[in-house]
DNA sequence: GTATTCTGG
DNA sequence: TTCTACCAGAATACG
């Protein structure tokens, strides 16, 4: 992947040359009244942010209108050119060779080759709007085009620009103390099994557990390769039996946490800035959420004691300032009870009730932990697309119980019932579902003769109208803040989206301004009657804000 | 390149 | 009869 810091900032072998050439432009890019088309236009925005220049005027993506517009296609403006404009355009291995060793850098190549290929480049990105922008108005994505996707653009711009900033020393100390628990939990494992094999095989671990230790005659096997199943519900599963399954749990704990996450995350910094510049990717996802990566910042681990401890490494810019954290309470469960109009769940919403107390209550009658904890789990089968078989497994219950649960639940929550019927029989007739500001997924398997399938595919429409309009709300809800933001001149910064949550670097003196206008504008993103609550927290660390 | 596992929402 | 809970990225092993 090209990554505008390298490829244009360290690279740059005539400096002057390339300011003057950007002088010549700085003009037309920095004026608000004309708008810019792109093709991956967070790319161009930020390859010129970098170098100084911020681009005005409204901005129109082909590959986010080609993600909306035509989503059974693939994004590379090559590819499009062929299937909208039947043209082939100059392929950039012409120019440069092919990817390898020897490929060539574009400053390498002869001027006159350059400037065809750019301009080719810059006339098919135009045609392609020109074909794009009415099938955007046809498939009914304008609104979801014009107000959700265009104008977060420069934001996510700004977000990779500013970066997060990494207290390395923090990472080191954990791996340090990683290495030791690893190299301990590896002795005593090996002591127990009598015998040394490499842990990190799923295969050789599953041969020692079943086949050498006789752990479970009945031990479930992988459905793809037959190889015996070892995950986390496996081994817990076995943890009674042998005390090496428990040491093998803490060991594969401890070698996720320091091969994923402290042993790579230091790479990720990056010597200019000293600050982690994530990306992140627009239109990617089936249902509307973004992804984040190099690194991605939105799997830091926050479940487990140990794990948690990683968030520590991620701090503010310097002492002025600390990190801020605003996320969105259950916000797919408000949105399950907003698009279904389910009257008990939206007044158990407008009560400011626990929700999975409030369901246990309704479905068992009782509140206690365990039922809440039942509860909760029935909660997110619910915004999953739920199945008897599906909430069996994760409550470990036979299927004939977990079907009365739901029948339980739906007679609790008919409105709710009504919303997975009424998806369903959407989906079928019209092949997609939308989300409220709709956003559109297709269904190709929605009348599928094979009932997995179908049923697969079902869940999917019941999920993506729930998933897809929280997705919607934060994306409005980022532009907005910005804007308010950068039009208050404020010196705070947005840095990170983890899907329901926004992580600021803010400036001590401008919390009591900033607070209410993210907490207000990430509640009103989408106007909604089930109340919207937004959680905020302030801390010198990601973990002590969140 | 595919499969498995684990991290998050 | 089916062996599925939704959406992702990354590390590792192995053919």
């Amino acid at each position: 992947m090209l990554n505008p810091l390298s490829t244009f900032l360290g690279e740059l072998h005539d400096p002057d040359g390339a300011d003057r050439v950007l002088e010549e432009f700085r003009g037309i890019l920095e004026d608000s009244t004309i708008g810019k088309i792109g093709h991956n236009i967070k790319f161009d925005y930020s390859v010129l942010l970098w170098h100084g220049l911020r681009v005005q005027g409204k901005l129109f993506d082909t590959m986010l209108a080609a993600w909306l517009a035509v989503p059974d296609l693939r994004r590379s403006m090559d590819y499009l050119s062929e299937a909208l404009l039947a043209y082939t355009p100059i392929k950039i291995t012409s120019l440069i060779g092919e990817k390898g060793e020897q490929q060539k850098s574009l400053r390498e190549v002869d001027v006159e080759k350059v400037a065809e290929y750019a301009a080719e480049d810059a006339d098919i990105t135009l045609q392609l709007s020109d074909v794009l922008r009415p099938k955007i108005e046809e498939m009914g994505q304008a609104e979801v085009f014009e107000t959700v996707e265009c104008p977060l653009v420069p934001v996510l711009a700004h977000m990779e620009y500013e970066g997060v900033r990494m207290d390395v020393d923090v990472i080191k100390g954990l791996s340090e103390d990683l290495k030791s628990e690893i190299s301990s939990a590896r002795n005593e494992i090996f002591e127990l099994a009598g015998t040394e094999f490499n842990l990190n095989s799923p295969k050789q671990l599953g041969e020692m557990l079943f086949d050498t230790l006789k752990l479970d005659p009945d031990a479930r096997r992988t459905a793809k390769s037959g190889q015996y199943q070892t995950s986390e519900r496996v081994l817990q599963r076995l943890a009674h039996k042998h005390a090496i399954v428990q040491k093998i749990m803490d060991y594969r704990v401890c070698a996720k946490l320091k091969s994923t996450y402290v042993d790579s995350l230091p790479g990720s910094v990056f010597e200019g800035t000293g600050r982690v510049h994530t990306h992140y990717e627009q239109a990617v996802t089936a249902t509307g959420r973004m992804q984040s990566h190099g690194p991605n910042l939105q799997n830091i681990p926050i479940r487990t004691e140990k794990g948690r401890e990683i968030r520590k490494a991620f701090v503010p810019r310097n002492s002025d300032f600390v990190l801020m954290s605003a996320d969105y309470s259950q916000i797919e469960l408000r949105v399950a009870a907003e698009i279904s109009g389910d009257v008990g769940m939206g007044q158990i919403f407008s009560e400011g009730g626990d929700i999975h107390t409030a369901t246990a209550v309704k479905i068992y009658g009782v509140d206690n932990e365990e039922m809440r904890r039942r509860a909760k789990t029935v909660n997110f089968g619910i915004i999953y697309g739920i199945s008897p078989f599906g909430l069996a497994e994760r409550l470990d219950i036979p299927r004939t119980q977990a079907a009365e649960l739901i029948d339980q639940y739906f007679e609790q929550f008919p409105g709710v019932k009504k919303y997975t019927e009424d998806t369903i029989s959407f989906a079928k007739e019209h092949g997609y579902v939308e989300t409220i500001m709709g956003r559109r997924r297709y269904l190709r398997d929605i009348n599928s003769r094979n009932t997995t399938t179908r049923k697969g595919a079902e869940r999917n429409a019941i999920n993506s109208r729930i998933q897809g309009t929280a997705a919607d709300m934060i994306k409005i809800a980022m532009s907005l803040i910005q804007d308010e933001m950068s039009r208050r001149r404020l010196n705070s910064r947005m840095l990170m989206q983890v899907h329901d949550e926004l992580v600021f670097d803010m400036h001590r003196d401008e919390a009591d301004e900033l607070m209410p206008i993210v907490e207000r504008l990430m509640a009103t993103a989408i106007p909604m009657s089930v109340p919207i609550v937004v959680e905020m927290g302030v801390g010198e660390h990601w973990l002590e804000a969140h």
